[in-house]
DNA sequence: CTGTTAGCGCTTTCAG
DNA sequence: CTGAAAGCGCTAACAG
């Protein structure tokens, strides 16, 4: 944004040709002299002339940016999506401009102002862990703007959203477990309202309800996912009666304050309790025992939302919103393998 | 960005007032009747007016927005960064675009090109790893863009910098190494010529120097950091007639990728070979043995940068170019505690 | 093929 | 205290 910057006005004088034509070359339009073309291409390259995207915005009332909103960029996971959906943006022109909401409504509704005030032409939200109530996207709906949920989404909503198959990517995680002999099998939720566990609580249960235990067991906890809470759960559950011999976790950080916790009580893990994350994260490999997760397509998730938002923004009329639900897969490790037979991971 | 977007010119027309009033009105010029400035901020608020911040950048050519450049997103402490940068932002009015070189030096020149072609006001850069040329930093500055350089920067520019004292931190890591009985620490560096690689071996050599052992032992490894290259120093390390008793890692991933190939070889740490990281990333405790590293205020360092950079851009008048320098923190755990006195961390 | 003109929404002199 | 008018840089009818 500095003064001497160059215009297609400074061009036009030069040249001696009208500011319409300068504008029309530079933009490649089929009505223009090459010989003229030429001429403006070399001179706005000698003169290293920028065009000024504001005023381009301005006029044509398209930023050609998009606005991300997530819980927390400090997440591998959210991290990957975003590199997703910038890699597509770019590479289909656009710009992104993200915020986080730090896991908080207000937080997400005031970035939600932002963007819009920024005047991006869509947005691509992942809802935060408080978010319960969801006006603040109807609003998006009745002004037309064009939205994405990701991951963190809620339903009957008419917008796309791209999501994993959550119910699924749970339902694998206790059949293996079951298969390894665990009997009961304890679930550290979130909270109640988050859409990822209302999904993995499904495929827990469902799981379960098909193994037809003789002793079925159903112990769902569900934490605010602090690090203090989830060390209370898990001190909790190895003080009920039916103590569970496998925990299955929410995610993996959840995952590794239980493990902590297992470590701190002496147990081994997966001996004495079979231990099972989820997303995958970096490092998960490297605990002891290696951390039995669920791979999740994070950037592959990010691509597909920002494909479909920006295939809104090229052709609106007939837009149809998508649910897009992607595969897991289940990443078998050391802290839920019992028989010594070396676990692929 | 929407059709039916209220301009200013819609509330001048129902009230009957003239849209430079309304204009003043709503930025709280001190010349406009009380009455006047309360019907106007009413109906706004009544009508749901946004203004267009674009006009408005256009207008006075500005845009608000800081530009980042980071070599990854995925990487806990560059989000921690952004994290710092961000709220730094928010609080003082401005938004924040984001791009990631991937470490790739062609990418960042691109990042730059976008950030400035899309108008922002400053820019927060923090080097690729490939970075060892620096004419596209030397444009900036000709054509008088304000930025700021961090972590991973370059020196002698005139140009603010924020950084971590690296040299004191890897001093003090191999002190600590010393104390604890090792004779033969090697260092696992990545390329030459980035400035966090120079500075800590600066560190780590002057520790060695200082405590003028009976052998000198003075063993770096440059790698290109990626974890087929770490594996392959580390295997040469263990190969060495003269095996080192410490390994010192450049980073936390690097030391992650070491830990692996020690276990897989069926040596402990730390009584065989004890081990350092730096940068303290999350679950570097959960590790086992938990991971000694060096804490680094990555938050606190995008709140400097960024504060900096607005310093600049609200006063560019009597603005000095300031290096920062911020203190780490070893965080002492079982990766290099060979007595069995309980770290701290 | 090119030029003229209007205007996107806003801020800011300059007059009153 | 308020209004009229110019203009930021660009695009897009419309006219030739």
């Amino acid at each position: 944004m500095k003064k001497g910057q160059v215009t297609i006005r400074d061009i036009a004088l030069k040249l001696n040709i009208s500011i319409s034509t300068v504008s029309r070359a530079l933009r490649d339009s089929p009505e223009i002299k090459l010989e003229t073309r030429k001429k403006v291409l070399a001179l706005a390259e000698k003169l290293n002339y920028t065009p000024n995207v504001v005023a381009q915005s301005l006029r044509v009332n398209k930023t050609k940016t998009l606005g991300i909103v997530v819980p927390e960029l400090a997440s591998h996971f959210f991290a990957s999506n975003i590199s997703g959906i910038q890699d597509t943006a770019y590479k289909r022109g656009y710009n992104v401009m993200i915020c986080q909401s730090n896991e908080n409504f207000e937080q997400e509704k005031s970035d939600i102002r932002t963007l819009i005030s920024s005047r991006v032409d869509g947005l691509l939200i992942s809802l935060s862990r408080e978010t319960s109530s969801f006006e603040h996207l109807q609003h998006l709906i009745d002004r037309e703007i064009p939205f994405v949920l990701f991951d963190r989404i809620v339903e009957n909503l008419p917008v796309s959203t791209v999501t994993v198959d959550d119910s699924l990517g749970a339902y694998n995680v206790v059949q293996h477990l079951l298969q390894q002999g665990c009997q009961k099998i304890a679930f550290i939720s979130g909270p109640k309202e988050m859409y990822i566990c209302k999904k993995r609580i499904d495929g827990y249960q469902k799981a379960l309800e098909e193994a037809e235990l003789q002793h079925p067991y159903n112990n769902v906890q569900f934490s605010d996912l602090t690090n203090e809470d989830i060390r209370r759960i898990t001190h909790e559950l190895l003080d009920q009666e039916e103590r569970p011999d496998a925990i299955f976790a929410l995610n993996d950080p959840v995952a590794v304050e239980v493990l902590k916790v297992l470590k701190a009580k002496g147990l081994s893990v997966p001996e004495d309790i079979a231990l099972v994350g989820f997303t995958n994260m970096p490092f998960s490999d490297a605990l002891e025992p290696s951390l039995s997760t669920v791979d999740q397509p994070a950037y592959e998730m990010g691509r597909l939302a920002a494909n479909n938002l920006l295939d809104q923004l090229m052709n609106p009329a007939d837009f149809q919103p998508k649910n897009l639900v992607l595969d897991t897969e289940l990443v078998i490790r050391h802290s839920s393998s019992k028989n010594n037979a070396m676990p692929k991971g």
